[in-house]
DNA sequence: CGTTAGTTTGACGGCACTCAAAAGTTGTGG
DNA sequence: CCACAACTTTTGAGTGCCGTCAAACTAACG
């Protein structure tokens, strides 16, 4: 199912800035291009939006027509397992590219749902693949962007306690949002409790009760998807496998 | 490090047969080719090997050269986490591709190590980056290759027991052999226990009780390394979470 | 204000980890 | 071929994290 609000093609000069932080801008702006070619090869890069929450890009099954880059807002990607519980496997901010879930056998194997109100880029598969055979440098391009995505889930492999992989999430969304520009210490979880905990593959109440503790412990302080993180450092060391008793033998309001 | 025992291009015929089974095909033998083409693009595909247990086939940190497939043998990938710990990330076997966690960043992100006598298809990188130019189509095969590899991954998602995990473990190992030639039930497992438990993210003690559990319920038998699917359908309905307890509350030395 | 969905908190139990030791396997040299 | 060392695997005992079930609480929306 393709979007609805298609706005043409991007204007070259208002983007440049914008496609700066995005991971598609080794795609869209690859270097050792003469500008001619350079500009038919924006002009295949179409923006989408703003799609509200509840929006599907695409959906399980169906045909791989094209790959996307979030410009604001996010996206959920998930599945669903034999007993039909959601199976969330990442949230896409801005600057990410989802889509390459489909590159092979030819549909996705996932649906992608918009969590708040976002914009995209839409690079259409078909001009992709033409492009590559008359600009053989981007072939090198798709690999990579393929292989960067594909680095990001070996990260998940090891082993980490449930409050771990909550540190981690933190930080990470933390991260991402920064380097699209945010400053603060403080930010909004774009997704529900029950996502977060999908993706993190533990469940509701524990995240919640661990979410409790880190609070109780001043790492970070929470309000329903408000986060300030409070002690970012501490909370570093958790998610690198400290443990909690060694890191606050000297905190007063330890329990 | 490359691998020392290279005995040359691939001869034609005597190989078509073995490259039924393996993942590669896709690339060595893209439908749509003249066969003068043909036989350019199969004249950089080389052999290498038998290799003894314990040779690299790349370590991490090695520039990205090649892409292989697995012949004949086991070839084990694993990483190293913050402790030093071996991080087993998975075992190929005939007709499985390896390779690909170098696309991005250019180098290797674990080690390869042979783990049985092998030997293998090695298709260099830059013979791969040069065809594609020529023949468009490999483009296509290259990134459905990757893919696959990348979809292969994404099946681990799934929150499961560590029996479960053991019981995917043993029906996949025997499923893979199979498809290369194997027969029988009975099969030989190329890699210790303290692999297979760092794979699936278990301990070995668990690993070691559970696989008794497993023969003490009549579903394999297991001696050492040799491992015999007695009762394969009641093992895949333990793999897909249907519990012990319903599935056995007739066998008498259930405990 | 009432209804519903989402979140938090509590009580309890089981699976898998840790620590520890026994048993089995492999490799080496006499 | 045996003896011994080094390693791997198995088995046991005890503990803790996290899941399940249940209930209270909060937020969102008409």
């Amino acid at each position: 199912m393709a979007a609805s609000a298609d706005t043409g093609p991007v204007e070259l000069g208002s983007l440049r800035r914008a496609c700066r932080i995005c991971s598609l801008n080794e795609l869209c702006w690859p270097l050792g291009l003469q500008p001619a070619d350079l500009e038919r090869l924006q002009a295949t890069v179409r923006s989408v939006g703003p799609l509200e929450a509840g929006t599907y890009l695409f959906r399980c099954g169906d045909p791989f027509t094209a790959i996307y880059a979030v410009r604001s807002g996010c996206i959920k990607s998930f599945s669903f397992d034999a007993e039909g519980h959601e199976l969330v496997h990442g949230f896409h901010l801005v600057g990410q590219v989802l889509g390459f879930d489909a590159v092979y056998p030819d549909r996705h194997r996932c649906n992608a749902q918009v969590l708040e109100t976002s914009t995209l880029c839409v690079v259409p598969y078909r001009d992709i693949a033409r492009l590559s055979i008359e600009f053989p440098i981007l072939h090198d391009h798709v690999l990579r962007l393929m292989g960067r995505e594909f680095s990001h889930q070996l990260m998940g492999a090891e082993r980490q306690t449930a409050t771990q992989r909550i540190a981690n999430f933190l930080l990470d969304i933390h991260a991402r949002l920064q380097q699209a520009g945010l400053v603060e210490q403080e930010f909004t979880l774009p997704m529900s409790r029950e996502d977060i905990a999908s993706y993190l593959g533990i469940t509701p109440e524990t995240l919640s009760r661990l979410l409790t503790k880190l609070e109780r412990l001043g790492l970070i302080e929470i309000d329903n998807r408000r986060v300030l993180l409070v002690d970012p450092v501490h909370l570093d060391m958790l998610a690198e496998g400290v443990s909690e008793k060694q890191l606050f033998r000297r905190i007063d309001n330890y329990q």
